[in-house]
DNA sequence: ATTATAGGTGAACGATCGTTCACTGACAAG
DNA sequence: CTTGTCAGTGAACGATCGTTCACCTATAAT
């Protein structure tokens, strides 16, 4: 016969459960979760979870995750500043990338970048890009454009010579569409993932 | 009196939910929000939409978001490949950030960066990165490190000749630590939000 | 005009939820 | 040793859920 689990230990089985689920369970799932009995703790070891900032309860008793479940990361300084005192941890907000990288999922798309031609903007191949389609490209976005037939990153340039697209890499000459030029989308962000 | 909504207004409603709410509805929840007055017909539509790939019912009835709900994005192929068809579009794998880019969340943060050390591994000032306390530093690893007092990123070196931290700048010399290196966690992602 | 289908309604039923109350045992504090 | 607190149990109750069935209306297809 196992010790009790602490508080810790339960929340780490809710989210576990809640990033297999993608949703919390029920009553009757958190007994079996939980090796309890009775619903009544249950429902008190939700007000403590809620006293722990990792759910939270509404109005009408239905019960949702914050982001302290959910995957979300905490948010800190400055590199410089490295990471603060265990307690400054506890109180640093917490960010989900999704929520933060993204403003319309339906309208972005991941892709891998493949050329260098964006290498001094820091872009290097083997990044992603999210592209957001649908959004009006402005002077110094970087665009997901077509030329010759081709897709390709750039620096969309508009000024009083017109619309240019530049390369970040001094290998690469600026091009200056004869024809309508075809924007795919903006890069809303880059991501270089390791190892 | 409006005309009924479509299937995909109501997705978009229950997405808008989800988002809002971190979790999906109950029945007397989604009458409201579909305008609806039987839970017949809340029952109809949510098998609806498990076609259309945006909830999954358990086998104990529960109800589950997939990715399409939750603020995912399609993950598309190489840049030069561009968009693909709207076909090919609705086939992608879908990916959410927070999952691809944090397997610890817990021990995982984001800080932004202040200096131009690593500026030629294409990590700029203002880029952010996600670093992960608790995981052991191999060659060639990005750290995080503490250096006379101050924390900064290099790459993490070990060779024949012992452990040293290199910038990708020529500008800044390596570091061999006279005392113990203080690593504070592997960068696992590097980020650069634009606009 | 007839038939079929889609998408809604209402009712009914058993299951589960959400909450309250009284209680118990273990442990800490005085 | 006594008292207080914490975290669980069990029971009860009304609310909500999840599902099935029969039915209706609008629309599309024949």
């Amino acid at each position: 016969m196992r010790s009790p689990l602490s508080l810790q230990e339960k929340i780490t089985l809710l989210s576990q459960f809640y990033r297999r689920e993608h949703r919390l369970p029920g009553y009757a799932e958190m007994l079996t979760l939980f090796d309890y009995r009775s619903r009544n703790a249950v429902f008190k070891l939700l007000r403590r979870m809620e006293l722990a900032g990792v759910v939270r309860i509404g109005a009408n008793g239905k019960l949702s995750a914050t982001d302290r479940l959910s995957g979300a990361i905490r948010l800190l300084g400055q590199v410089k500043a490295g990471f603060p005192s265990p307690a400054e941890e506890e109180l640093a907000d917490t960010i989900s990338l999704d929520e933060y990288l993204i403003s319309h999922p339906a309208a972005t798309f991941m892709l891998t970048v493949s050329g260098d031609s964006m290498l001094d903007a820091g872009i290097h191949p083997g990044d992603l890009v999210l592209v957001e389609k649908g959004r009006e490209a402005r002077h110094n976005d970087v665009v997901l454009a077509q030329v010759d037939g081709e897709w390709t990153l750039k620096y969309y340039i508009c000024d009083a010579h017109g619309v240019r697209l530049e390369a970040a890499n001094r290998r690469y000459p600026p091009i200056r569409p004869r024809q309508s030029l075809q924007i795919g989308g903006v890069v809303r962000a880059v991501i270089r993932k390791y190892r």
